[in-house]
DNA sequence: TTTTGCCCTACATGTTCATGTAGTTCTGAG
DNA sequence: CTCAGAACTACATGAACATGTAGGGCAAAA
């Protein structure tokens, strides 16, 4: 996949000009990088790309033109194989879990100490996920907000409630699941009605809402 | 916090004997770290925190009586101030997920090197969220997996909109809304028919699924 | 100024839902 | 065996919803 298999291709996005060329002189400073590229903005990143193969590519999140983000998502898209590291002054919640989303593979801060970027950079090449402990922290907090509130007390749902409540959830009317699970308009009545009663709710919106935000099903 | 403000206090939970014998002596070896003890299982674990104080816990996941996850839930309920780091052989994604959730702030391979043991107890005393590279890779798979699939096209909701199809999820009923809003009935109508042509979707069922799962809300 | 977009109101019609009551199978536990 | 629980069917009624049409007010853009 790289061109010359003894050196990790390296490309980086910066608009910042001095931090630019710090970041360029340290690749440069160790023979196991090559620095394929150092841009102002990503703007023709995928052409870019095209021209210089990188293996890995050290984003900064804001940038004039096209933001971080953006880019990342064109990238992934177009070439899901190369790795992308984002690099930002703050930790913001919303751009970590928007990077990794997009794509990126790994995100540091841009107080990481030279020797740990390096350290990232071949992490990241070799399929790992580099992230400063600030960032590891609040991913982990945002991912535990993710967490199944469940085990309040226990639903216990029939399979068929369980199938019906699905079907409502994918928006079908009583009409159409009775259908779909081959029993009658008034055998699907029942299991709704029971279903709202081991849900304590009163309406498929209700239902659907609990389903979904509790992962019943 | 600490009883001696120098030293980490570290309790060790891990069923295995030679495991934990060869981690007390590593954690006796580094003057930074006062074992404050090593248990083959955690059932007595709230008294012995209780007793001992410690500031981090080291355990293993997969334990005889308790098993480590439901362990974690127990300390992180009763002392939320203790850091909590897991060890397991296997890099099994539930664990890993339930094991965050249920409160550990990091959680590290058996293989890991002893070196890299004492760093990441280190890490978790100060609030880091130490993590194996191959762990923080699998938590940002998953985390990706809640990612919104959103950006298809963007479903550009107005503020009423969003206001009324929020109302929707909790299960609101028209007049309900439109209680709330302070709008009339007819105007809730309206609404609603504008967000179902906006979601493409011809139900309240289908509007709460879909917005519910897209996190339009 | 006119247009456009958004928010709002109103009325009408048919459909779907929520709920209650009541009865039939079938299966497995006591 | 028979009893309990589950899954199922049936019918009935009032409430809630989906949709269409038709219009007024108001602020920003053209």
């Amino acid at each position: 996949m790289t061109s010359n298999p003894s050196k990790i291709r390296v490309s980086l996005y910066e608009d910042n000009h001095a931090l630019r060329e710090s970041l360029s002189s340290l690749f440069e400073l160790f023979p196991e990088f090559e620095l394929t590229g150092a841009y102002a903005n990503p703007l023709r990143i995928i052409e870019n790309i095209k021209e210089r193969k990188p293996d890995v590519i050290v984003m900064d999140i804001d940038m004039p033109g096209m933001n971080g983000i953006e880019a990342v998502t064109l990238v992934h898209k177009h070439f899901p194989e190369i790795k992308i590291l984002m690099q930002t002054v703050f930790d913001d919640e919303e751009k970590i879990f928007n990077s990794i989303c997009a794509g990126a593979v790994g995100y540091i801060l841009k107080k990481t100490r030279p020797l740990d970027i390096v350290e990232a950079i071949k992490d990241a090449n070799v399929g790992g996920s580099p992230m400063s402990q600030a960032i590891a922290t609040k991913v982990l907090k945002m991912f535990r907000q993710y967490s199944p509130p469940k085990a309040d007390e226990k639903i216990n749902l029939s399979d068929r409630e369980k199938e019906v409540l699905l079907a409502l959830t994918q928006g079908k009317s009583y009409k159409m699941i009775a259908e779909s699970c081959a029993i009658s308009l008034d055998t699907v009545r029942f299991h709704i009605k029971n279903i709202y009663d081991k849900l304590h709710v009163h309406s498929m919106t209700e239902a659907v809402s609990k389903a979904l935000r509790e992962k019943l099903i």
